[in-house]
DNA sequence: GAGGACCGGTTTTTT
DNA sequence: ACCGGTCCTC
């Protein structure tokens, strides 16, 4: 595939700041591999180039394509991956020990909610992840504890309380947070500039992918490391900018040519990914964006199908219609499952699909979403080998000191937490000393000291196994059957076999994790990875791909659905009170559009099941805003009246705009005319309707 | 300390 | 409809 002169030129340049704005599909990430290589090609050393990407898959596809084309192997990361290689190797420094845990979001909700309790707050999760948000907006703005200034009316001194008391227990805990990754790497080269020109003499080339998704940290971060060389190049896109709440900033890319004097600009014009179609609608759709840069943005590709609209009854109406366009194009366009996906706004928006295609028996895979290390029995299992490798490491250790049930509830176990506190001793080993009489702070009872005594055994044979150099699989596996956590899973029968196989599929992923790699496999590494969420998931060849809109960046399918294109679900209720937070939510679907190569299928439903509620939707503004001409859609017969006679009706389903999915009992003439009487599943009523006034929707 | 009944908020998006 | 938190009883 030959590059444009634009590409050619970005590819081409080696030395000093660049920057490439350009639109969805122009190649942005193909120049950023493809300078790459023309960086090793004329012979830079593999280990001066750093990459970062957005996601870890990203980086693992952009490490192997590099690979593939010069058998060379690059630092590929995130800014989070690479904040933990410098903490590795510097972070003592900071006074840190350098055998740091990493904290994933629940674990900081844990110590959020913790400290929130020792402050004399009462225990609320939504509270605690008000906080959180707070802590985590703060560090990725560089605010430190003391520093930090409440930023609205919800938040209160107690917030800095929290965040100062939050952070002095990550240490205790020997822990970092998420935002720490980003944070303490920029602490540490402020501290220490020594340090930091190390790491500027190490890495003479920087390339950073989707630039417009960075925050101030992750700005901050390779400011400094470019400070020296300046050789630093960037590629993003204004539009696409779509982590605003994580603190990203589109500034980011103004600053940039003020804080690297001279830097490049170039722009790419030309998509090669979608149809002249899809372009124009997406791009017809982001102009309604106030504040934006106006890209110039074309396709070569001609022809080809309209955007389709399937403005849909219900939900049920919208997964039928979903599922007879994938059939539909698997036969007839000669697309595989692989080659579609699906992108929704939430989370959530995932269950009714699966359900969908289990019962159809279509492959799926989701993308994200909650992670299998995410899951209650895998934590658990994981928590015993955490507290084993990291003896500081409380909250791991509330998570299983009771589980199974060990007699020893929360007073019990607060009395253990503010001992060790006390003593400054890890969690722990505190509680070896106790047990084995070395210490009398806490006293206990028999069966308390039994529990404790049972817990230390378990945990004491781990560290010797680990010692010892034992297969992590083994490990695991010993930790699992000494644990009883098998106790723990088979109260609930309902999903024991469910987590029992996830249990057994963690062994595997530990066992062929090992064969991986030869040498370097240290239960700890095995440990970060999982944490970093850096581990490949291998990707099913034969399934359709379902994810969030947010997701789905970076990434292209010839055929796309964009689902739930309804006010408050996109844009998302949350986000409406700003323009800012208007225009973020059409970015996103921006987003998802751009994503397809041929065929661009958006859905809308006026009839959504709510928190077990009924609700009636309205179509999203952001279908209106399509320039009609790029778009066919199911709109104009949607409300065709159906004049039926008398009793053929009988039995029928409709749809009413206000009282939902209803069956027809009865048809008869009255004075109005044609009357029936339909059963409303969802109110569970019967009601006398007037054919010609009820606009009834029939057939579905 | 454990287990059950009850209440209320909940879903935005991710490294 | 579901989960987390509180309160109550054993
Ligand atoms: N010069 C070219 N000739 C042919 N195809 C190209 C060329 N440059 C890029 N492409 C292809 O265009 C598609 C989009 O490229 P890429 O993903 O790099 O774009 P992007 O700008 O990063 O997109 P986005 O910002 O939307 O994620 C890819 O399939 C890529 O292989």
């Amino acid at each position: 595939m030959a590059l444009n002169p634009q590409q050619k030129l970005a590819v081409s340049h080696v030395e000093g700041p660049m920057l490439v704005i350009a639109g969805a599909g122009s190649g942005k990430t193909k120049v950023v591999t493809s300078r790459i290589c023309n960086l090793l090609n004329i012979g830079v050393p593999s280990s001066e180039i750093i990459a970062l990407t957005f996601t870890n898959k990203a980086a693992n596809e952009m490490r192997l394509r590099v690979q593939n084309q010069t058998n060379l192997q690059v630092w590929t990361s995130t800014f989070h991956a690479l904040g933990v290689l410098i903490l590795r190797e510097s972070i003592s420094h900071l006074g840190y020990d350098n055998s740091f845990t990493i904290y994933d979001a629940q674990d900081s909700l844990s110590l959020i909610q913790n400290c929130l309790v020792l402050l004399g707050q009462k225990k609320d999760r939504a509270i605690a992840k008000k906080c959180k948000m707070a802590i985590s907006r703060s560090k990725n703005n560089l605010i430190s504890a003391e520093n930090f200034t409440p930023s609205s009316f919800e938040e209160t001194e107690i917030t800095g309380q929290v965040y100062s008391l939050y952070q002095k227990k990550l240490k205790e805990y020997g822990a970092l947070d998420f935002d720490d990754l980003l944070y303490l790497p920029i602490a540490l080269f402020k501290k220490e500039p020594e340090i930091l020109a190390s790491y500027q003499r190490r890495w003479r080339f920087l390339l950073i992918d989707e630039y417009q998704d960075t925050n101030k940290a992750q700005y901050q971060l390779i400011k400094c490391l470019a400070q020296t060389h300046q050789n630093i190049f960037t590629v993003g896109d204004p539009d696409q900018s779509i982590y605003s709440w994580r603190g990203a900033d589109i500034n980011n890319i103004l600053s940039f040519e003020k804080d690297f004097p001279g830097a490049h600009v170039i722009t790419l014009e030309e998509n090669y990914r979608s149809t002249c179609h899809i372009l124009n609608a997406a791009g017809g759709l982001i102009t309604n964006n106030a504040q934006r840069y106006e890209k110039k943005l074309w396709s070569k590709q001609t022809g080809g199908e309209k955007v389709t609209i399937y403005y849909a009854q219900d939900e049920r109406d919208e997964m039928r219609f979903i599922i007879n366009t994938v059939m539909r194009c698997k036969e007839n366009e000669n697309l595989s499952f692989a080659d579609m996906a699906i992108f929704y706004r939430t989370n959530a928006q995932s269950r009714l699909l699966e359900d969908a295609f289990l019962s159809q028996g279509i492959p799926y895979q989701i993308i994200g979403g909650v992670s299998f290390y995410e899951r209650k029995e895998i934590k658990d299992l994981l928590a015993y080998v955490k507290v084993a490798c990291f003896p500081s490491d409380a909250i791991s250790f509330a998570r299983v000191i009771n589980l199974p049930k060990r007699g020893l509830g929360p007073s019990t176990c607060d009395k253990l937490y503010h001992a060790a506190a006390q003593s400054q001793m890890p969690i722990l080993d505190f509680c070896i000393d106790l047990i084995h009489g070395n210490n009398s702070s806490v006293s206990l009872s028999k069966k308390q000291s039994a529990g404790v005594t049972e817990f230390v055994r378990i945990l004491c044979l781990l560290q010797e196994k680990m010692k010892q150099n034992v297969a992590i699989s083994d490990i695991l596996k010993l930790a699992f059957d000494e644990s009883g956590l098998t106790l723990s899973i088979k109260e609930d029968p309902e999903t024991a076999q469910d987590r029992f196989a996830n249990i057994d599929e963690l062994l595997n992923k530990a066992i062929s994790w090992e064969e991986e790699r030869d040498e370097t496999h240290s239960i700890y590494t095995f440990l970060e990875e999982l944490s970093l969420n850096a581990q490949v998931k291998k990707e099913q060849q034969q399934a359709l791909s379902m994810l969030t809109l947010h997701n789905s960046k970076g990434l292209e399918f010839p055929l796309c659905f964009v689902v739930g294109l309804e006010e408050d679900t996109l844009p998302h209720i949350n986000c409406k009170d700003s323009v800012e937070g208007i225009e973020e939510e059409r970015r996103l679907c921006y987003v998802g559009m751009t994503r397809a190569k041929r065929h661009l299928y958006l859905t809308s439903t006026s009839y959504k099941r709510i928190f077990g509620q009924s609700k009636f939707m309205t179509p999203s503004r952001f279908l209106s805003e399509i320039p009609e001409q790029y778009v066919q859609s199911n709109q104009s017969d949607f409300n065709d009246i159906e004049e039926d006679n008398e009793d053929a009706a009988i039995g029928k389903q409709v749809f009413h705009r206000d009282f939902g999915p209803g069956i027809i009992q009865r048809a008869y003439n009255t004075s109005l005319g044609l009357t029936y009487d339909i059963y409303f599943e969802d109110l569970q009523t019967t009601r006398s309707l007037v054919a010609r006034y009820a606009k009834l929707q029939h057939g579905y």
